[in-house]
DNA sequence: CGACCGATTGAAGGTCGTCAAACTACGTGG
DNA sequence: CCACGTAGTTTGACGACCTTCAATCGGTCG
């Protein structure tokens, strides 16, 4: 559990207009005089592999829309192990508890090389209270984080290690962009499974025996998913 | 899984300004004029145990808020294997998705004998363009699912079979309002905790030997919650 | 080169699932 | 009234699966 701090490398953003994503973020229905209500700036950031956006004790400043890469968001429980609760991916908005006043829920870090645009919640705040037009997208994230849990509920954390093991790297694989996907640490495997680092090797390698995974430079695989699904 | 036909009890609720649990339901900051909104009646439901309130597939016309009782919502996953996902209790709203426009997500189950109040979708969709004074409490509620959901992953499926019990255990006796708790059958038991319904059974006994746990009628039991939480 | 970290593999033991039987509570019908 | 059937709970025995502890391997970095 290493602490790094953050080398953040800030570029002024031109115009959230001109986003590439940007019908994919919160901010999608917004209209011309919509933006003009943001006087704050909307900073981009760029985050390597193990550092934090963000830690539950934080303070409650901004939210993170996520540009690319993958995010970890993790609950550090009472007796010392940890679990993380859920994954964050492209066009995902990190924090978002906060615009309720709330703290931060989680500790939040990057799994991949990351990009993000942080975004001040005052600014949210703002905007929220005086056009309706981001009330829609809010709740529609606030359902598919309450979705997403039910799935990690049913697939990740019900049923035998294996059946565990091949959920999280078919969801891996449907969330990646590209042919191959992140294939997370073994120890990560594990705090997302609720299985130990040795079991989540041990299934790896049972995959990779048989030939429906192949593991690439570090941190990434590719696998036969048609295949895969017929081992559940 | 039993099905059984939900019988109704009807009757024509006053008026949602007079109710006993106003401060904890989704209209709670409404005012006066905001209620001449309603159009459609709220109506009041008694159910009993094991009936449902509705099903993943049937239409999305109605949310539910509950008064008294507890509520399961059960995830019937593809390979046959069912997992209960959430507890829902007194001032809960049951199916908020659908005010999303989607299906309900789940299917919700009474535990206890439960008293509803049935709230047309359209009344809220309406409300809700109309006042902004539902918006607060739609994202609280949101929020509220959001943090139970990552309870669950934390607290009750993660660790081992004991522990998960007496999490369980220690969560109802927390949300009852009176000295004993409501006691699920070993089967549901299993299914919010992704055991079997034999492991259930035994850590139940183990606790009820090592005198923390009493159990007394059906489904009801006390416990010596200071004592339970050493255990842990 | 040596230290270190993560991944892998092995062996041993514990926990939990599976299968089966006995027990309890409850309601039905003889 | 009692016998009986049903459904849920409890308990036991056994085996599979997973954790634990430990050793090894491979790659990276100083």
């Amino acid at each position: 559990m290493k602490i790094e701090v953050i080398e953040e490398v800030w570029r002024e953003l031109g115009k959230c207009e001109m986003c590439g994503i940007r019908d994919l973020v919160l901010f999608a229905d917004l209209n011309e005089d919509d933006f003009k209500l943001i006087h704050q700036p909307i900073v981009d950031m760029q985050l390597k592999p193990l550092q934090t956006l963000f830690r539950t004790d934080d303070s409650p400043d901004f939210v993170y829309t996520i540009r690319s890469g993958l995010v970890k968001l993790v609950n550090y429980s009472s007796d010392g192990r940890y679990r993380i609760v859920r994954l964050l991916g492209k066009g995902d908005l990190v924090g978002i508890e906060v615009l309720n006043g709330q703290p931060y829920a989680h500790c939040a870090e990057a799994l991949e090389p990351l990009a993000v645009c942080r975004i001040p919640v005052s600014e949210v705040l703002r905007i929220n209270r005086d056009t309706p037009r981001l009330h829609e997208q809010m709740l529609a994230r606030w359902q598919k984080i309450s979705s997403d849990a039910d799935c990690w509920i049913t697939e990740l954390s019900t049923g035998q290690a294996r059946q565990r093991v091949i959920h999280l790297l078919l969801h891996l694989a449907s969330i990646s962009d590209s042919d191959d996907f992140f294939l997370p640490s073994r120890e990560d495997m594990g705090a997302m499974l609720a299985i130990t680092t040795e079991t989540a090797s041990r299934m790896i390698s049972a995959l990779r025996n048989e030939k429906v995974l192949q593991v690439l430079e570090k941190n990434r695989a590719r696998a036969d998913l048609v295949q895969m699904r017929t081992l559940l």
